[in-house]
DNA sequence: TCTCTATTAATCGTATACAATTTTTTCAGT
DNA sequence: ACTGAAAAAATTGTATACGATTAATAGAGA
């Protein structure tokens, strides 16, 4: 693997899992000494970074953690449910015992995390099950893309989430594998829609005009 | 409109229009001297393009127009297949004499330049009209996630496409138009699935194996 | 103590420098 | 002529330099 793409992967990582919250500066000069490369090699992944939403750049302010508005988290949510549960009868076509246990082998280990209350991992192993999912249609340009709707979920999740975003009254993604098992593809896009919606109403996404206030930006960090 | 972005957006034209076709070097100096940049600003547009898919960069070779593989042309029409025709009914919300106007002067003008054998401006309209029509459903996501497929599709129709791929058995886009205006919902996202399933299936997309041999690498240029 | 302003420090944007690599050219040998 | 190797030129990758902008700090005045 590059060098580049090891770094902006740990970048991300660190994104996705919180450890950088939305709104956290990203200097160059502490980055560059931290992965000892030049500002220029930090710079490339930062504007990478930026085009995927993860990160904000504004002109000799640097970049920081995007903090995703409302809109944009329910424009994130509206596109998968458009797209995810379409995928589901191309990713039939690729099912077969040897996925079927990958894909219990993670929902287990979902479970775990959420039970643990280890909230960032459970969001983040709950992003791979869908962009793993995806993956499996075949369509690499669809799945790619995503991919990065599920990273954005996570920080939409972390901005906006309750604790009913994660566990979900459909039960688990294991009950999905059972559906997938079977065979049953529209039950499966049934299930995968339902999936979703919920996940996005279960955001707290309205508020009054007189909370609308950005306490955090007025004295936060 | 920073400089960046101008930068940007004159190399991409260049590229759907082709211009710059397929396969077509990008020397760093060149570009920086023509736009009277250095090559840190260049090295920025052509990463984002990289990104993007319109060029692709191999290390210490540097940046050359993509020319999208046959996978990669299927992916990106399958793609479109899948989400455009889910955007018509949040597109017919936000419908109304005024867009329908500016859709027909489109229309128009895609029409005159395919008649005048104008191929790269009729390609270029095109993909205009369909990614207008995503931005109108309101989903900034999704509108420019369809936006780039647009123009990738440019490229592959520039590569794998025939007469038959702009002319289409199911009327031109003045078609659609009238459908929207009746407010047909169905209709209209049946028409918009036809039609682009008509351009996927018009490319050229069928090689023998023997002729899989890329005279265009080994003597071209 | 608070606020406002001036100074200092931190940070960014862009150009340039130079080594590493690739591409092109040159030219001897067949 | 054609091939292949050596030299020259072109091109890229990465670090660094420096002016410009922003953020942080300190200190005077209310």
């Amino acid at each position: 693997m590059s060098n580049d793409e090891n770094i902006y992967r740990q970048i991300l990582k660190a994104i996705v899992e919180h450890q950088l919250p939305p709104g956290a500066r990203l200097p160059e000069d502490r980055l560059s000494e931290a992965f000892g490369v030049s500002r220029t090699g930090i710079r490339k992944v930062l504007q990478r970074l930026a085009l995927e939403h993860f990160v904000v750049i504004e002109k000799n302010k640097g970049a920081q953690v995007n903090r995703p508005s409302k809109t944009e988290a329910i424009e994130v949510l509206d596109s998968r449910i458009l797209i995810e549960p379409q995928l589901i009868p191309a990713l039939l076509t690729h099912w077969d015992t040897a996925q079927s246990e990958r894909f219990r082998a993670m929902a287990i280990e979902e479970k775990r995390a959420e039970e643990n209350n280890q909230l960032a991992d459970a969001i983040q192993l709950t992003a791979r099950f869908h962009y793993e999912l995806a993956t499996l249609s075949g369509n690499k340009v669809l799945a790619h893309f995503v991919e990065q709707l599920c990273y954005r979920s996570s920080l939409i999740l972390a901005a906006y989430g309750t604790r009913g975003s994660v566990g979900c009254d459909c039960g688990d993604h294991s009950q999905l594998l059972d559906i997938l098992d079977q065979g049953h593809s529209d039950k499966a896009q049934n299930w995968m829609s339902h999936h979703l919606k919920h996940i996005k109403s279960s955001l707290i996404l309205e508020t009054k005009p007189e909370e609308n206030i950005d306490f955090q930006k007025l004295f936060g960090r």
